[in-house]
RNA sequence: GGCCCGGUAGCCAAGCAGUAAGGCAGGAGUCUGCAAAACUCCUAUGCGCGGGUGCAAUUCCCACCCGGGCCU
């Protein structure tokens, strides 16, 4: 099993709730250890989002016949590649993410994986074996008729497992079950699990106290609100409408509020510090029960962790 | 000084004799193709304070304290 381990790919990946100075970290060890960062925040994929989504200010430029995004003199892979209303699924993302990271290491380049959004990282450390069911928007839409109640029996029905493990208001893990065992005719629950590790994987988590977590989050609003998110929110619900999933992003969604005139401009900013914490704190709570991720408060602790990393062999 | 209204969790707030709705904030979680999503659970032995009347009071009565309004 050691021995198998030695062949695997090495993959750092930096998580921590939003707002937590992901990026600089990343960015520092990148520098330090001769990195390429994968974006695994499910926001920053999409074009015209920048404000919202905190991609980080960089410049596309041509290196080896390859065009790149290089942001403090750091290539990244992932951000603002994809249209609003066409979506990167945990899937898709698994599936580029094996590839770049193949592609950063063939350069001799460390490949990390950094970003908030738990399900898609561990889709990739983990190994998911996610059905190969592609979202079906017009059963979709047939099931979004149906009540929570109804789906559930259904559920229950074909898939007992699954179903004894989901809250019956949960309309959302219903249907992509029902989805998925209308399209494959097996039950859901029997479809998922998990392959062999894909990477040597050295988990680093940024952890911060509650009350400093919701100070930086409030000011980073503030900050965005300043840079023109109002802006970048009119012009994506102009082009994109409001009901497509992407535009549940926070900070576009509320102040979607605001533009078609269901609050003040006041009430939709608090409504995106508020919600922003919310998400923070779930993030925090998909994370800790994650026993691999090594937590640290200070750069200087993560590079320890990253050099030790990379000396095993 | 007199009269009136109000004082219920951190905040807003319903109840007004039969043993404390709801919302917000906060906390704990769930999570395999929408995940910055969707969903679950928890949070007042207590209703300004002290008496009284009831089998029973946050609910009725008396006094007091505090806030607001009106009057002089």
């Amino acid at each position: 099993m050691r021995r198998a381990k030695k062949t695997l790919p090495k993959l750092l990946v930096i998580l921590g709730p939003t707002a937590s100075g992901k990026t600089d970290l990343a960015i520092v060890l990148a520098k330090k250890f001769r990195g390429e960062i994968i974006s695994a925040d499910s926001r920053q994929f999409y074009r015209g989002t920048d404000i919202g989504s905190d991609i980080i200010p960089g410049k596309w430029v041509k290196r080896a016949g390859r065009r790149v995004y290089v942001a403090r003199g750091v290539p990244h892979h992932l951000l603002s590649f994809r249209r609003l209303d066409q979506p990167v699924t945990a899937a898709e993302f698994k599936d580029l993410v094996i590839k770049l990271a193949e592609q950063i290491a063939g350069r001799g380049h460390l490949p990390i994986l950094a970003g908030g959004t738990g399900l898609y990282v561990n889709a990739v450390t983990e190994n998911f074996t996610i059905p190969p069911v592609a979202p079906d928007p017009a059963y979709r839409r047939r099931l979004e008729k149906r009540s929570a109640a109804s789906l559930y029996a259904e559920l229950k029905r074909k898939d007992p497992a699954y179903a004894a493990r989901i809250p019956p208001q949960n309309r959302r893990y219903a249907s992509r079950a029902l989805e998925v065992i209308h399209a494959a005719g097996r039950p859901f629950s029997e479809l998922q699990g998990k392959g062999e590790p894909l990477f040597d994987v050295l988990k680093i988590g940024i952890r911060r106290p509650r009350p400093e977590m919701y100070r930086r989050i409030d000011a980073r609003v503030d900050k965005m609100v300043k840079s023109g998110l109002l802006d970048e929110a009119r012009r994506l619900g102009r082009r994109y409408g409001w009901n497509i999933p992407a535009m549940t992003a926070l900070g576009h969604r509320q102040l979607g509020l605001f533009l078609r005139g269901e609050t003040t401009l006041e009430e939709a900013v608090r409504l995106i510090k508020r919600d922003t914490r919310h998400f923070a704190k779930r993030q925090v709570a998909w994370f800790k029960r994650d026993r691999k991720i090594h937590w640290v408060k200070r750069p200087i602790e993560a590079q320890k962790l990253v050099r030790r990393f990379l000396s095993e062999n």
